[in-house]
DNA sequence: CGAGGCCTTGACGCTACTCAAGGCGCGTGG
DNA sequence: CCACGCGCCTTGAGTAGCGTCAAGGCCTCG
C-alpha cells in the first residue's frame, strides 16, 4: 500500500499551522529537515506497521486518520488509540523490539518519514525537539490512561459516550471540526466497539439508546455533540475539582 | 505520610546494580547528583500523588511498589499499572498540567526526588539519560497496551493468568524474585481485580477455577509459575510469528 | 476477646455476548 | 436500467458471564 515520493520541504508542511507547532524555530526546521528521509502515500485500510515485523522508521501523520491495535491470537482485535494529523508514530518501540502493534490507516494518509536510527542525533543536537517528543508520548500516555480506565470501570453507555466525546475533543485540537460544529469520522461502528471493548451489537444496541437521549447527534458517521455537560454526565466524567493538598 | 530525609549519594543507589541501569556513566552519575533535590520515604498505602493535585516533582522509585490509578466520581477505580524499583514516576504529566491520577504506594518506598523544572536543563546537558527517560515512557506506554488489550478483550480467566504471569515477569526483571523462583505480593486481590475492570468476587470465583490447572500456585499472596506454557496458554498470550514481511 | 481486613462461597439478576436475520446504500456488471 | 453482491447498520431472541448482595471463616492486632 505504501508508496514513497520526492521530498517535501518541511518549512511549508502542513503541521505547521496548527497552534501546537507553531513556536517550533527556524533552526529546529532546518534540523528536521535533514532528519526527514520522505514522504510516505497510504490508501485507507492500508497498513503502516504490521503487527510482529520490525521497522526501522518513524512517522508523524501529516494528514489523515489511523489507529493502534494489538490482537490475540483467535482474532479478537483491541483498538489502542487513534492518530490524529500530528501525532508521532513509532516511539513506543525501541530499535531493537519488534512492534507488538499493529498501525491501520483509517482513510487515506500522508506520513512523514524519519530514520530511527538518528534519533540519538536529534536528542543529542536538538533537546527542544526532544523534548518534544517525550511531550507527546507523556500525552499519548494519558490518553490511553483514559482509555483504560473507560473499558475498565466503565459501563457501555458511558464508554460511549466518553468515546465519542474524547474523539471530538481531539478532532477540535487538531482543526478538524466541519464548519457548524460536527465532526465526520472515518470509522465503522466495529472500529468504535473494538476500541471501547464491546461486540459490534452491544455496541450498535447502546448507542440506539443514548440516541434518544438527545444530546448529541450520530448518523453517518457524523457526529455533533448538541450538549456537552449532558454529554460528560452520560460518560461519567467529571472535571476534578482544586488540588486537595499539595504534597512535599 | 511523606517524609524528607537528606542527600545520599547517587553513586551509591541501589538502582546501579540493576542490569538496566548498569551502562550509566560516572558523568551522568555526577548530572544526576545535581538534578536529585533529596530522598523520600513513604509508608504503605501512603498516596505519592494524589489524583487532581499539581506535582512539582519527578520521582524515581528506588525500592518498594506502587501503582497508579485512576477513580470515577462515584468512586469506581482502575489501577493503571504497577511501579516497580527503577521506574520513573511524573514524566506523564506536563509542568501545567494537574495530575489526572493518583500514585500510592504498596508497601513502604523510597524515592529519589528530582526536580521537574529542570528537566529541560537535563534534556540539554545530558541527551543519554534524556534517551533513556524517553525509553522509559515508550515501556511503560507497552505495558498499557497490554493491559487495555487484557481489560477489552480477553476473559476473565485470560486475563489473571495474564496479570500474574505479567507481574512474574517483571518481578523477575526488578530482581524481585525469591530464591526458589516464588514472588510475595504486596497487593490483595481487589487490587488485582481494580487492574483488570473485574470485581472482587468475579475474581476470586475465577481464580479459584484457575488454581485448579495446578500450573500455578497463588497462596497467601505469595505467587509461582509452575509450567509457564500452561500459564501463557490460559492467558491467551502468544509469541509473535516472524515478521508477514517488511514495509518499505 | 472483640474488631477489622481480607479471602471465600452461595444465590440471584442484569449486562453484554452470540447467533441470526433483515434493511439500506452503493458500486458493478449483465 | 435493474439485479446482485457487499459492507455496514439495525433489531430480535436466547444465553452466559460477570456483577451485586449477603454471609461466614480466618488471621492479626489492639
Amino acid at each position: 500500500m505504501a508508496e514513497m515520493i520526492a521530498q517535501i520541504s518541511c518549512a511549508s508542511c502542513p503541521l505547521r499551522k496548527l497552534p501546537a507547532f507553531s513556536r517550533v524555530t527556524e533552526g529546529e526546521i532546518e534540523f528536521i529537515e535533514k532528519f526527514k528521509m520522505g514522504e510516505l502515500h497510504g490508501k485507507a485500510g492500508g497498513a503502516i506497521y504490521l503487527e510482529g515485523a520490525a521497522s526501522p522508521h518513524l512517522f508523524t501523520l501529516l494528514s489523515g486518520w489511523a489507529f493502534r491495535y494489538k490482537t490475540l491470537p483467535d482474532g479478537r482485535r483491541q483498538i489502542l488509540n487513534y492518530l490524529f494529523p500530528g501525532d508521532f508514530i513509532g516511539v513506543q518501540t525501541t530499535l531493537e523490539v519488534a512492534m507488538d502493534h499493529g498501525i491501520e490507516a483509517l482513510t487515506d494518509v500522508r506520513l512523514c518519514v524519519f530514520s530511527r536510527g538518528r534519533l540519538n542525533e536529534l536528542f543529542a543536537e536538538r533537546p527542544g525537539l526532544a523534548l518534544d517528543i517525550t511531550w507527546l508520548a507523556a500525552r499519548e500516555e494519558r490518553i490511553l490512561d483514559d482509555n483504560l480506565l473507560a473499558v475498565g470501570r466503565r459501563k457501555s453507555s458511558e464508554r460511549i459516550a466518553y468515546l465519542l466525546w474524547h474523539l471530538a475533543d481531539r478532532a477540535a485540537e487538531s482543526g478538524l471540526l466541519n464548519k457548524d460544529g460536527s465532526l465526520d469520522l472515518p470509522m465503522t461502528q466495529q472500529h468504535l466497539a473494538d476500541t471501547l471493548g464491546l461486540s459490534l451489537v452491544t455496541f450498535n444496541k447502546t448507542l440506539q439508546r443514548l440516541r434518544r437521549g438527545k444530546f448529541f447527534s450520530f448518523e453517518n458517521r457524523r457526529l455533533e455533540i448538541l450538549d456537552e455537560d449532558a454529554m460528560m454526565k452520560a460518560a461519567a466524567v467529571y472535571r476534578p475539582s482544586q488540588p486537595t493538598r499539595p504534597l512535599i
